[in-house]
DNA sequence: CGATTATATAGCCAATAAGTTATAAAACTA
DNA sequence: TAGTTTTATAACTTATTGGCTATATAATCG
């Protein structure tokens, strides 16, 4: 068995607009399965497909409430797409600094990382 | 013809660790096909055929360089992705507020979006 | 020109994804 | 218990993805 790395998941769920729109959603609050599909032109299993992604991914958890199984958002994947964000933020918050230098310094950030074993694509 | 959501291409670019260590490669600068092809146990068409997803998601640019075409990483998507995830990142920032008066501060702020017509999911 | 190097394209294959309809299962309601 | 509501699963279809090998193209070198 070997894990994917939990970005490949992730970034493939929110690769789909109709996901998106799903966790846009539940930003509102818990949501049953028929109001998340409401808005869709889309069969209800389809929609169920979306939450099986979503929840594979870890980006929605499920509980049960009678007949409804109310999903909630789960933001810890974000915090992880955030994450890998960050490497490459340097690029477009110094856009005023010279593009040469910035480098150099990642660079020197890079072999720092590396010295101490951090390394995921 | 209908543009899909460029965070369509983006994600579904990000969702590949190939492609998430060929940006990462070029965060150390330009480099070549060969060059970015040489870490992996994959076929030289197999990387060009990442490059080229890469390329349509618009988080590379290639230049000629006689033979070669050198790559070099556009950020410009991940801004995109890093204003997307804006969204959400109250979610995890606030970790120690009382959720429920997290979630009526996000609502508010989505009227206002509302009236103001901002809407991407 | 012919040879070499770097990259792209074509054609193929297997696996996955996203949708459908039909049906099953789970939990409530009368 | 029988019916209703809500969700999940199965089986199928079509399109896309990611890999391969073989070949074509583009540019340089001798």
């Amino acid at each position: 068995m070997f894990s994917t790395s939990g970005l490949d998941a992730t970034f493939a769920a929110l690769a789909d607009p109709t996901r998106r729109a799903i966790l846009a959603r539940l930003m509102e609050g818990e949501a049953s399965v028929l109001e998340l599909a409401e808005p869709f032109a889309m069969s209800q299993p389809a929609v169920s497909k979306h939450l099986k992604v979503l929840e594979n991914a870890g980006l929605i958890t499920r509980r049960r409430d009678a007949q409804r199984r109310p999903c909630r958002i789960d933001v810890e994947p974000l915090t992880e797409v955030n994450h890998w964000l960050e490497r490459y933020r340097a690029l477009w918050e110094a856009k005023f600094q010279r593009l040469d230098v910035l480098l150099e310094e990642l660079k020197d950030e890079e072999q720092a990382m590396k010295a101490e074993g951090g390394n995921e694509a």
